[in-house]
RNA sequence: GCCCUCGUGGUGAAAUUGGUAGACACAAAGGACUUAAAAUCCUUGCCGCUUGCGGAGUGCCAGUUCGAGUCUGGCCGAGGGCACCA
């Protein structure tokens, strides 16, 4: 019998789908559609083993909703702008362009072998002007609502990187990509209004019942709703100001305000400019908050104003205004009220500058003389030490009462605070999308017209200039709008905004506008999203609002969120290993004889050193090359692999023996489907095969536990029921028990493997001439219901015995009969029966005592 | 510090959601076939006394229940997110 000669047989389908374009789409209005997305790929040139399982969990679904009759939209494009291919121009001399093309073409090839099921004829390519000259149009759109803006503002600049960081794109003080400490600088920058719709953000997410939580409560914590109120504080000595307003959730500790303090960019501050001390304290400020350790150390430093507040609830109370390194200036007004006792920074900035610390709750359990030492008290409890608050429920009835009465007086009113800051998307480099801007003569902002788009990137371009490449192309720069002279933008957009509606692209990705209503209407939402949790906040983020600002005020887009279902998959791990010099070493360096003891492959003395299972990473050194695996074990195989052992939202463990398994696996399978196709179907003839019961019920709770396995997403365990079903075959083979019913249940397994391993089974279907007719199988329900059950018999909620019984079999009946088991019969004779539960078919549980 | 998730054999895990714990696979050990090896097949979760049987058992401690991996509370451990957000 011939191997199975994957080589042969996966490239023959590959080139067939690809010749009939199997999976090309059109709008189908008589058919369910199913937009089935992942998260498109960087084209860094070769894919990963994460790619290969995004994009598996992706086909199995895609093939699995095609195969139930739905309208399948399964796409894929580019994430294409970007750095990497900027620095790699840089340090290579080449042209980013064709860098990325290259690596675009390459990529595809790889996907394509990997065997998934997507319609190439939508590709799309972000850096290619076809994509972003409509980009360039949604900006003039977002530009016209007003949802664009630009504005001078302290930004976070990567050093290294020679550009801006959006906040979330800023990790523990340093760049993202980089990993430069991030500094701050004053810039113009032009930034889109997200945060107009902070709380439609916010409440969306209650509907997207189809992501996981995790996700949800990432982006609930980012947006960061508060419930508090403003108030505002006459100021003394200073004929220049005359109140300050700051914002606060906790208006009902007032009266254990001792100090005022204020961001060091405060419009206040402007009155200090010429005080060096100021100066000096704000250059020290500027420093914490870049540098690790000072964002541990946190500590409180403050800069004492000459000016005082009134307390606005009681004037004989005046307490000094301080700048302060820990107030924001980004966040409420720049101002808040000092409350030590019940807020730690607070307290901390009170315990340094030897202020008063006044406490004004108390917890339930404590008396009235309680008072906040070194630990600030937050919690809940009654109102203390504070005149007409006195008595009151703190926070739920104190806060209420607090803003009621501050509203009374005007001197304060309820306010909603986002944590969510608006989105800055200029940056300073070369291979990203055009800002259709420009800028007059007298450096008014001048709207590219429709007709002069798409400002493309010029081509040859010198990249070994300082910063932002486009501001040294003169020529690029200048254009003629309206018979003035200007010079354009040449910040281009942050990469997210190309990856913010490429999912709507994907709808209708040749037409004139960014997208087709019509069609954009018939696919959208997204039904599946399926990515890594690394997108949780920002891309997710970004796509939500796109669509809520592409129907501001216009509401062209039926549905108001982009992605129905979102899944997140876990991450691929591999060991790491280690010379003895602590040089990472790729798995193909290290050699094992026993699985315990490494050592250098090509230098056996050497010993390894094993370290922790991580993620694969290049800088690790513990990747393993899909195009390579491919060429040794075939698609069918990896794919088998890569959805076993672990489910899809967790990390995986690469293992070569997994992979083995996975490949002596579909081996196996053929051998039994030809043995199958030799002593059966090729004796089809053969009319004395009975119909086989078994069987059909095998087949029909295959069907059953398949299914709910694939809508669960817990397509691991959908591997463990195909070996189960191989093991199944096989012991009918071996028995000779074949029947008149064998083919159709046959040909329903193979079906239901299709998503799974498409090469294998298209092969197997077509050999037994049932590829044609091949639909997902109908679940007869009457082979579900059992005829004969194995009921365990528990004494004292402990299982003693199993009986087989059938259906027909009476409570009364049942007990007897149990008790003549002779496993249980010796324990009735010594125990007295008190009671028994009977749970129909499944279980009784006899509840004895001496 | 705050928020979230997860703790099941040597390993990855399953358990249709409160009813037979460990499906399916990997590894290791033993056995069968073989002159031998590879391949293949069979057996083995743990602790006791030879098979058979008995006992404990899903991080730990309580609780609810006839019955808990599953529900509740507390503790311990691991991972992730946020971090001066007033």
């Amino acid at each position: 019998m011939d191997k199975y000669n994957f080589k042969i047989i996966e490239k023959k389908w590959q080139n067939l789908w690809e010749e009939k374009k199997s999976f090309k789409t059109k709008i189908d209005k008589k058919k369910k559609k199913f937009y089935c997305l992942e998260m498109f790929p960087y084209p860094s040139g070769k894919i990963h083993m994460g790619h290969v399982r995004n994009y598996t969990i992706g086909d199995v679904l895609a093939r699995y909703k095609s195969l139930n009759g739905y309208n399948v939209l399964h796409p894929m494009g580019w994430d294409s702008f970007g750095m990497p291919a900027e620095n790699a121009a840089r340090q290579n001399n080449l042209d980013p362009k064709k860098w990325t093309e290259s690596n675009i073409n390459n990529m595809k090839l790889q996907l394509k072998e990997l065997g998934i099921s997507v319609d190439w004829d939508r590709e799309i390519s972000t850096c290619s002007s076809d994509y972003y000259k409509h980009q360039q149009k949604i900006f003039l759109e977002f530009y016209d609502k007003g949802l664009v803006y630009r504005k001078e503002n302290y930004v976070n600049w990567d050093p290294v990187d020679q550009t801006v960081l959006a906040n979330e794109q800023v990790i523990d003080g340093k760049g993202w990509r980089s990993g430069a400490l991030v500094e701050r600088k004053k810039l113009n920058q032009w930034f889109f209004k997200i945060t107009k719709f902070s709380e439609d953000l916010l409440n969306g997410l209650e509907k997207l019942n189809e992501w996981p939580n995790k996700v949800k409560i990432m982006q609930k914590n980012w947006i960061g709703k508060s419930f508090g109120c403003e108030i505002d504080f006459k100021i003394e000595g200073s004929s220049n100001i005359d109140k300050i307003k700051c914002f606060t959730t906790r208006p009902d500790t007032l009266f254990g305000f001792s100090f005022l303090a204020l961001s060091v960019d405060h419009p206040v501050s402007n009155f200090y400019k010429d005080n060096n001390k100021f100066e000096e304290f704000k250059k020290n400020c500027s420093k914490t908050g870049t540098t690790e350790e000072s964002i541990a150390q946190a500590e409180k430093i403050g800069f004492k104003t000459d000016l005082f507040a009134v307390h606005p609830l009681d004037k004989n109370i005046k307490v000094p205004v301080y700048f302060a390194n820990f107030v924001l200036m980004d966040y409420g007004f720049g101002a808040v009220f000092g409350c030590p006792a019940h807020d730690q920074r607070d307290l901390d900035f009170a315990l340094k500058y030897k202020l008063p610390i006044k406490t004004v709750v108390k917890p339930d359990d404590e008396g009235d003389d309680f008072t906040v030492q070194k630990e600030a008290y937050d919690g809940p409890g009654v109102i203390i030490n504070s005149g007409i608050f006195n008595g009151l429920k703190a926070p739920e009835d104190s806060i209420s009462k607090a803003i009621e009465v501050l509203e009374n007086k005007q001197i304060g009113k309820k306010q909603i605070n986002f944590r969510l800051k608006d989105w800055g998307i200029s940056r300073q480099r070369y291979w990203g999308c055009p800002i259709p801007i420009a800028y007059d003569e007298e450096n008014n902002i001048v709207k590219v017209p429709d007709e002069m788009l798409p400002i493309k990137l010029p081509d040859d371009i010198n990249l070994k200039t300082q910063g932002n490449p486009l501001d040294h192309q003169e020529d690029w720069k200048k254009i003629v709008i309206n018979g003035k002279n200007c010079n354009l933008e040449t910040d281009t957009l942050d990469t997210f905004v190309d990856s913010s509606w490429y999912f709507l692209r994907f709808c209708s990705p040749k037409n004139s506008s960014p997208f087709d209503l019509e069609e954009v209407n018939y696919w959208m939402p997204v039904d599946q999203y399926i990515g890594g949790v690394e997108h949780a906040i920002l891309h997710l983020l970004y796509s939500r609002f796109f669509l809520k600002a592409l129907n501001y005020n216009t509401n062209k887009i039926d549905s108001d969120e982009p992605f129905r279902g979102l899944f997140t998959q876990g991450m691929v791990c591999h060991e790491t290993y280690k010379d003895e010099n602590e040089n990472w070493l790729s798995p193909d360096e290290v050699s094992s004889d026993d699985g315990k003891n490494f050592f250098l492959k090509n230098k056996p003395s050497s010993k390894v050193i094993v370290g922790s299972s991580e993620s694969m990473s290049k800088s690790k050194k513990n990747t393993i090359n899909p195009e390579e695996i491919i060429k040794n074990y075939g698609a069918d195989s990896v794919r088998i692999f890569i959805l076993s052992d672990s489910p899809p939202e967790k990390d995986i463990q690469w293992s070569e023996q997994g992979m083995m398994a996975a490949h002596k696996f579909i081996q196996k399978f053929w051998l039994l489907h030809s043995e199958i196709k030799k002593n059966y179907i090729d004796n089809l003839s053969n009319k004395n095969y009975k119909f086989d019961e078994d069987l059909e019920k095998f087949t029909n709770q295959l069907i059953n536990k398949i299914n709910y396995n694939l809508e669960k997403f817990s397509y691991n365990v959908i591997i463990a029921n195909f070996h189960e079903t191989y093991n199944y075959l096989k012991n009918k083979l071996v028995e000779k028990s074949l029947s008149e019913n064998f083919l159709i249940n046959y040909s329903k397994i193979l079906s239901m493997m299709m998503p799974v391993v498409p090469h294998l089974a298209s092969e197997c279907l077509d050999e037994l001439n049932q590829l044609k007719s091949i639909k997902w199988p109908d679940l007869d329900k009457k082979y579900l219901t059992q005829s004969e059950f194995n009921i365990v018999v528990q004494i004292n909620g402990k299982k003693k015995a199993i009986i087989k019984v059938n259906e027909e079999l009476e409570e009364n009946e049942l007990i007897s009969k149990i008790k003549k088991m002779k496993e249980v019969s010796k324990i009735f004779k010594e125990k007295k029966i008190n009671k028994h539960i009977y749970v129909k078919n499944k279980i009784v549980n006899f509840i004895v005592h001496d």
